[in-house]
DNA sequence: ATTATCATTGAGACCGGTCTCAATCAATAA
DNA sequence: TTATTGATTGAGACCGGTCTCAATGATAAT
């Protein structure tokens, strides 16, 4: 407690009565705009407002109303630009709908995305948009909606929770991307992606439990499949969540005796750090490895070549998104939603058919 | 407990209270942390507490303790990756120190910086973090100062206002940036920048209301005197606010008779753009241009060839701000900072002597 | 003139915490 | 044994709004 310290005491609806002769209840339906007030007693408060400078408290507001007019937003990464675009789409749908965002950063990591949850309750925001980081620790998110507070998923699905969700196609973009890459004749394809789990060596769908991860898995295997490629030439690498840990990943890929003729990262960090590695080793793209990322991030049409992107749309995500969750905030009643955001693919310069795809290739 | 009512009724300290068998005030004692309570009723009380799935409702805290354990943020333009790190610095230092942060875009617009500072307040965040977007009108900000509550500025410094502020060394950056071009023989040099400002020539400092822009283009200057350059061969450009107007600014640029052999950009942002334009003119970087930028954004390291840039510890700029402002949060009194962060400049490949400085240069 | 009707305004409870101050009770001192 | 002290606990005001309901006064209807 502040004794010395002269305590800030701001201009209350009381004060603002005091000053115009009314009442604290009449000051208050005019300052709070509810209510009927005549015009003439309107004018008086008003102008007493003014005189005083008042300004209202949304916090004793929030009290009794029991809304705060905040959104809360959990988000894996905001240095990621793809969460970044999609902050910014939340945001600005929220501002122009009366709503402040309030954000938090989970760095992908459960325990974090609870502390996040809970200090957002506690903050009593009016509803909740989060990317989960997991689909097997989901307590914290069934509790919310159980507190009847709406929430909206973010970029991934969660298979046994239903509710409001949106996420773009992934399995349909994994596809189809990688069908770009075996349609140039490529025959043993990494696909480098940033699930957080022990070990890199993908074995089998079980341990996957993001919805998107496991979806543009599909679609990778799917299209991979189709092209007849061998099982052991689809080289699925998990852990990529840092750049160390992607250097790694991409090192030891690049390494391999029968190494890939082409890489599908899953998001633009990835793909930049796989791009650092690619040049570093003196490897040329797209002659010695042609690569593919998801999220068009800026820098992808800035390299030699620019790089073939699945164009995920963050900001329309991040609209969607809080367009859903406002209103069932203005209480609308409906069974979950689940919207799906088409991608498409830019194709730039990243693709080209492979050199030799039986040998190793080194620096010609 | 709620019947028919769909109404959120939360568990309060006086429902844990009723369940513990004991008195409202001595139940928020364990609750709230405070005061003195014997060990076994505490044990009731959180026994209850769990029992009912207590959760602090933080608005009724923040109301009567005056504190909300918010920090406010108002940046320019949080898609630029420089403010991207500097919130990650802040966010991070706020967390760590128990406070939450809530952001906001001013977009650097005058109005909706006013707008955002006047909703912050409305919501008692305990102190506030902004980049002015410009130096001209600042009674908002005289304001939060008035009303007692701390405010440090972040990147940029108003001259005519002693509060905390913590900005990088501009005018010394900007120097030696130029100076590193002067010194490789470029003799008319391009410095473009974000301010907005109607009209793209520069005319003198006096238009120029934010200071590290002023700073950075005297620094500029001041270089550009000692290496003996024409005055009409210091293009400072200002108004690349947008994308587009910035590719306008860098093209109208490129066309002149005597184009410049150097730019620098005050922006990664800005660069990026820039960076556009010159290769879809066919021109080269470094022989036909050399550029510089500030802010060691991600991309710049994966171009070709990489750019050299002035290197902004944003991160850092966060953290060392939010620091600033939590001591004041906690009573620290003393004269208003003004702390100065140093940058560093990064060579790398976008920096050569000029073809031939007199005669434009066209595609060779 | 008297009563019903409508528009305004005022009094005060309430939201869910914090915090002050008085009351209670056991233990220690006189 | 009685007074004093210290440790706990309880009652209730308060923060700054919102909101219900009763009171007031003017106008319209009978």
């Amino acid at each position: 407690m502040n004794s010395s310290n002269p305590r800030i005491h701001s201009v209350t609806v009381a004060d603002v009565a005091r000053e115009a002769g009314v009442s604290k209840a009449t000051a208050a339906r005019v300052l709070g705009n509810y209510g009927v007030v005549s015009e003439k007693i309107r004018g008086d408060v008003l102008a007493a407002a003014k005189q005083l400078d008042y300004r209202p408290n949304e916090l004793a507001r929030s009290m009794t109303t029991g809304r705060s007019g905040i959104i809360g937003v959990v988000v894996g990464d905001i240095e990621n630009s793809f969460f970044g675009y999609a902050v910014r789409g939340i945001s600005d749908t929220a501002r122009s709908a009366g709503f402040n965002v309030i954000l938090a950063n989970s760095s992908e990591q459960i325990e974090m995305e609870k502390a996040a949850v809970r200090v957002l309750i506690g903050k009593r925001v009016d509803g909740l948009i989060v990317t989960p980081s997991e689909s097997r620790d989901i307590s914290h998110l069934r509790e919310i909606h159980r507190s009847g507070r709406p929430l909206v998923l973010l970029d991934r699905a969660l298979p046994d929770f239903d509710v409001d969700t949106v996420t773009v196609d992934d399995s349909k973009a994994a596809q189809r991307a990688t069908e770009i890459l075996t349609a140039c004749g490529h025959r043993r394809i990494a696909y480098i992606t940033a699930v957080d789990f022990a070990g890199h060596e993908y074995k089998d769908l079980g341990q996957i439990y993001t919805s998107s991860v496991r979806e543009r898995i599909e679609g990778f295997m799917t299209a991979c499949d189709i092209a007849g490629l061998l099982p052991s030439d689809r080289l699925i690498m998990l852990g990529a969540t840092t750049p160390q840990a992607t250097a790694d990943i991409t090192d030891k890929l690049l390494s391999r005796s029968n190494p890939p003729t082409a890489i599908i990262a899953s998001d633009s960090v990835i793909a930049l750090e796989i791009f650092k590695v690619v040049r570093q080793r003196g490897l040329r793209i797209p002659e010695d490895l042609s690569l593919i990322t998801f999220h068009d991030a800026d820098w992808t049409t800035v390299t030699s070549p620019p790089i073939t992107v699945v164009d995920q749309p963050a900001y329309i995500l991040g609209q969607t998104v809080a367009e859903l969750l406002i209103r069932r905030l203005k209480g609308e009643a409906r069974p979950p939603a689940r919207i799906i955001v088409p991608t498409s693919i830019i194709e730039r310069g990243s693709v080209a058919p492979p050199l030799d795809q039986d040998k190793p290739r080194t620096r010609s």
